[in-house]
DNA sequence: AACTTTACCTTGGTCGGCCAATTAATGGGC
DNA sequence: GCCCATTAATTGGCCGACCAAGGTAAAGTT
């Protein structure tokens, strides 16, 4: 099987039967939807001064006010060590405050500052116009469904990589 | 509304009426599971020696042998520095091997290398076992669903981005 | 009180992704 | 033949995300 030329694309592994679009739909339409959401929203949120995935960080503390680290790696389900990056250039750029908490002096408290406010309401119709982009052409019964189904989806893959010791 | 001290949490910024999880619960859901499913795909890649997305860059390699990087880069869908970068990559771990395209000189052509055949039912599997755990609990209607509605919000995603000028 | 464990955060490194700017080769128009 | 637009890849820089290790402070044990 070495020498044999065959078609061109062929054999150039084990003669592989199956091909790479069949071997996971769901998993590969959740990649590719994933990245394609992660696109938009970074393009919604491009007049902003966020990078995508920021801006979950910041709802948080716009709904939450000040927390702790601690809080925002349980919410977003985040590594430390992202969370502390994403906050140092965060901070940086002036959207977020730190400061010691008084009540614990390994802790740290994290809130919006008032600049940050501003973008708030922006945020809020950009992630609105993002979900009417995402669904659109869904009805009300589909958009239900495919929640359902996504939570389904989540709870599995959550429960099995049993890293959530309580999100679950 | 500075010295009052109301609800902890609330006024922190306008007394925002809504809240994180109810202003775009799809999106929310995608990408948690986004981020579920790929951190699940990473352990299932764990033993085979590759970073979750290279996966499918060898999966395409698999299927079709020799390449050019554009062809890489429209399938994937992905960035050309992203692709140069993980090809680098690959390449020095001794997956995938380059040579120039005889027919362009612009041109590299990528080819999965014997070695990483070792990896391509390991792979398989691992993607098998993913795609499963993925929908464990879900009836055929309802894989057959969710993939029908992820589809659709591929679509959306894809077109109102509008850089696909030929995959959709 | 002294010791051990646990919790909170940071640092350094690696990868997948993107964008912007560059180089090199091809191809089309004239 | 010559110039210019297009295409193929690369480089550098940035961000989100992970893991592994480390340092400090709190809580639990004895």
């Amino acid at each position: 099987m070495t020498t044999g030329r065959a078609t061109p694309a062929e054999d150039a592994c084990t003669n592989a039967p199956p091909l790479t679009a069949l071997s996971g739909p769901v998993s590969h339409a959740v990649s590719r939807v994933a990245r394609l959401h992660r696109t938009a929203a970074g393009k919604a949120l491009k007049g902003v001064d966020l990078y995508p995935g920021q801006e979950l960080l910041m709802m948080h503390l716009w709904d939450r006010g000040a927390v702790r680290q601690t809080e925002l790696i349980r919410a977003l389900d985040l590594d430390p060590s992202t969370v502390t990056k994403m906050l140092q250039r965060l901070e940086q750029t002036g959207h977020v405050r730190r400061r010691p908490d008084p009540a614990d002096r390994r802790a740290v408290l994290v809130e919006a500052t008032d600049e940050s406010c501003a973008l708030h309401t922006a945020v809020r119709d950009a992630w609105g116009s993002l979900e009417e982009q995402t669904l659109a052409g869904l009805d009300p019964a589909e958009r239900t469904e495919l929640l359902r189904l996504l939570a389904k989806v989540e709870e599995n893959l959550c429960r099995e990589t049993a890293d959530c010791p309580d999100r679950c």
